[in-house]
DNA sequence: ATGCAATGAGCCC
DNA sequence: TGGGCTCCCTTGCA
C-alpha cells in the first residue's frame, strides 16, 4: 500500500494554484487547456477523475471576466500533466515518465528502472583499445602499474558514524580538508566563508572562525612549509592565510578592492591549489582567471592567466603530484584543462578533456598522477587511466546520481588518498534509495577500474544528502559534510554495526532549528554558540541575508 | 504541517 | 552577449 504523501489532498493543491498571484492567470489558462486537450484525447487514462467548475470566491472576481475553471484531476508537479505524479511516495521517489531518467539523462525509462541503479558498471563505456603507446607509457606499465595490481589490498571502508557534530556550521558545508600532520583534526569550510577547526577524537574541541571571509569558503589548502596556517579561496573575491591556532588570517589576493560594484563585476575565487615544488599558491576566479602568488612573499606573481572561458567559473584546480610542471583546472565552460605550468598563457593547454556539463571537480591520482579524475553535472564520474596515453575519450564513463542543484554545495569524487592502486573513490549520492521507509541518501565507495560500486554507506539518522566527502590521507576515516554537519565515518565489523551508535559521541550544535526531516535534533543544546543568527530576530537575520545577496 | 526563501546553471530570444 | 525565465529527489525556519 502506498503510504501517504504530503501535500495530496486536491483541495489544498488547487487553492495554492489559485493563489499563485502574478504568473496564475496565463498558467491557469495553460492548465485549462491542456486538461481540456487531455479530456478530448486521452479520456481513457483519466475517465474515472472529474473535472469540476468551480467560481472563485467573490472576494478575488472583479479582475476576471469569467469563472475560472478548476481541475480538480491530478496533475504531475513536473510536467503540469494528468495521468500521473511525480514524488514521493513516503521514502521512494516516484520519476515523472514524461522526463527523461533523472540518473542516467536519458529518454524512454525512469529511474526507478534505470539500468545504473542497480549496478554502477553498467556505466562504464570501455576504455578504447589503444594500439599506440608511448615508451614512457610502456614503462609504466610494465614497472609500475603491474606491482600496484599485485600489492593491491582490500578496500577499507568507513562504514559506520564514530562521531559528529550536528549543526556545526550555520551554512551549509562546502569543503573538507585534514590536517597534513596532525591526524585528527579537520577543517571544514562554510557557505558564509566560516572555517572550522576541529579536533574530532576530543569531540569538544572545535572552533570556529567566522571573520575571515563573507561568503562561500570554496577551496582550502595547507602550505607545507608552515602546517599551522591554511590557505583558502572564497566567493568574496579572495584568497587568504589563517593561522589556526588564532585564527588571525591575512589577505592575499582580492579582487573586489572596490567593494560592490554589482553581480557583473564581483569576482569570486574557487579554484585552489598549492604548486609545493615552486612555491606558488594558484587561485582561479569566476571569469575564467587564473592567479599565482608567492608563497613566501605573498606577493601575486605576474598577470592573471585566461585558463577556461572568458567569463566562466574555474571551479577546481589541481598540481601534479609528483610532475611540478603539470596543472589540471576544470571549469563551467564544460572542459578539464591539463597545462604546462612553464608556458601558462591563454589557449596554450597540453589538453582539453570535453564534457556534456559543467566540470565540478578534475583531479589526478594522489601518488603517480597518471589518472584523471572528474565529476561533470551530466551525472557522469570520468576516468583517464593514463595522462601518457590517449586522451581523447575517457577511458570510463560511470553513471552516478550527482545532478546539479542550486541549493546543494556541487559534488566531488575524489580519490582515496591511501589507495596506492588508485581505483578507490568516494563521491555523495544525489537520489535517494528507500532503506527500511526512511528515503536515504548513501556516500558511495567505487573502484573506478571496474565502474563498480563497492560499498554505499549510510546512517538511519542522516537523512540529508552528504555532498561533500573527504578520506583521511593515512587513517581509515571518512569526514562527511551533509547541511550544516559533520560525520566522522571509521570502519566498523558487521557484527560492531548492530549496536547503537554511542550517542554520548554525537554534539549538538547551532541554534536548535527543527528541520522537515532529520532525527538527531533534539533540545538540550547548546555547548556551541558561534551563530550570530541564534539570537537574533527573523528580519535581522533578512535583512543581513539581503546584505549578502552578491554572493 | 506547510509555506517560503535562498539563488546556480541552462536555455531562449 | 546578456537579460529574463525556469527549474526533478534541498533545507531550515517561520
Amino acid at each position: 500500500m502506498a503510504p501517504q504523501t504530503r501535500g495530496m489532498s486536491f483541495p489544498k493543491v488547487l487553492i495554492e494554484r489559485e493563489s499563485d498571484t502574478e504568473e496564475s492567470s496565463s498558467e491557469e489558462e495553460e492548465v485549462e487547456e491542456d486538461e481540456d486537450e487531455g479530456e478530448n484525447d486521452v479520456g481513457e487514462e483519466s475517465n474515472e477523475e472529474h473535472v469540476e467548475e468551480k467560481d472563485e470566491p467573490s472576494t478575488s472576481t472583479k479582475s476576471r471576466r469569467k469563472p475560472i475553471t478548476i481541475s480538480l484531476k491530478k496533475v504531475c508537479k513536473v510536467c503540469k500533466k494528468p495521468g500521473h505524479e511525480a514524488g514521493f511516495r513516503g521514502a521512494t521517489y516516484i520519476d515523472c515518465p514524461m522526463k527523461p531518467c533523472f540518473l542516467c539523462k536519458m529518454p524512454g525509462h525512469t529511474t526507478m528502472s534505470c539500468p545504473h541503479r542497480v549496478a554502477t558498471e553498467f556505466g562504464v563505456a570501455p576504455a578504447p583499445c589503444k594500439t599506440v603507446r608511448s615508451t614512457l607509457q610502456y614503462v609504466f606499465e610494465r614497472q609500475i602499474r603491474c606491482q600496484i595490481s599485485a600489492i593491491r589490498p582490500a578496500f577499507v571502508i568507513p562504514n559506520k558514524v564514530d562521531c559528529a557534530v550536528i549543526r556545526y556550521h550555520s551554512r551549509r558545508i562546502t569543503c573538507l580538508e585534514f590536517h597534513p600532520t596532525r591526524n585528527n583534526i579537520l577543517l571544514s569550510g562554510d557557505k558564509k566563508g566560516q572555517l572550522g577547526v576541529w579536533d574530532y577524537e576530543k569531540a569538544y574541541e572545535k572552533t570556529v572562525y567566522g571573520n575571515i571571509h563573507d561568503c562561500i569558503l570554496n577551496n582550502m589548502k595547507f602550505n607545507p612549509l608552515n602546517d599551522g596556517t591554511v590557505y583558502g579561496a572564497s566567493s568574496d573575491g579572495t584568497a587568504s592565510c589563517t593561522d589556526l591556532e588564532t585564527g588571525i588570517s591575512s589577505t592575499l589576493v582580492n579582487l573586489n578592492p572596490n567593494g560592490w560594484q554589482g553581480p557583473n563585476s564581483w569576482r569570486m575565487l574557487y579554484g585552489l591549489d598549492m604548486n609545493y615544488e615552486k612555491g606558488i599558491l594558484l587561485a582561479a576566479d569566476n571569469f575564467g582567471l587564473l592567479y599565482m602568488v608567492d608563497a613566501r612573499s605573498n606577493n601575486v606573481i605576474g598577470k592573471p592567466v585566461l585558463i577556461h572561458k572568458k567569463g566562466s567559473k574555474v571551479t577546481g584546480l589541481n598540481c601534479h603530484p609528483l610532475q611540478p610542471d603539470l596543472l589540471l583546472s576544470c571549469g563551467n565552460d564544460h572542459f578539464a584543462r591539463i597545462w604546462d605550468m612553464r608556458r601558462l598563457e591563454a589557449g596554450s593547454s597540453i589538453y582539453d578533456l570535453p564534457h556534456k556539463r559543467v566540470v565540478n571537480s578534475a583531479y589526478f591520482s594522489p601518488h603517480s598522477g597518471s589518472k584523471i579524475l572528474t565529476t561533470s553535472q551530466d551525472n557522469r564520474l570520468r576516468v583517464w587511466d593514463s595522462i601518457f596515453g590517449n586522451l581523447d575519450t575517457p577511458s570510463r564513463e560511470i553513471v552516478h546520481s550527482h545532478d546539479f542543484n542550486r541549493h546543494l554545495t556541487p559534488f566531488r569524487a575524489e580519490w582515496d588518498p591511501k589507495d596506492v592502486s588508485e581505483s578507490l573513490v568516494v563521491v555523495g549520492r544525489y537520489i535517494s534509495e528507500n532503506y527500511n521507509g526512511v528515503a536515504l541518501h548513501p556516500i558511495d565507495f567505487i573502484d573506478v577500474k571496474t565502474g563498480q560500486l563497492v560499498a554505499e554507506v549510510m546512517d538511519p539518522n542522516i537523512t540529508t544528502i552528504s555532498p561533500v566527502n573527504k578520506l583521511h590521507p593515512r587513517d581509515d576515516v571518512l569526514a562527511s559534510g551533509s547541511s550544516r554537519s559533520i560525520f566522522i565515518w571509521k570502519p566498523m565489523d558487521d557484527s560492531e554495526l548492530k549496536p547503537q551508535r554511542d550517542e554520548s559521541r554525537i554534539l549538538q550544535c547551532g541554534n536548535g532549528g527543527k528541520g522537515r526531516k532529520g532525527k538527531f535534533e533534539d533540545d538540550d543544546d547548546d555547548d556551541f554558540d558561534n551563530d550570530p543568527y541564534g539570537s537574533k530576530s527573523s528580519k535581522t537575520k533578512k535583512r543581513h541575508l539581503k546584505s549578502k545577496r552578491k554572493c
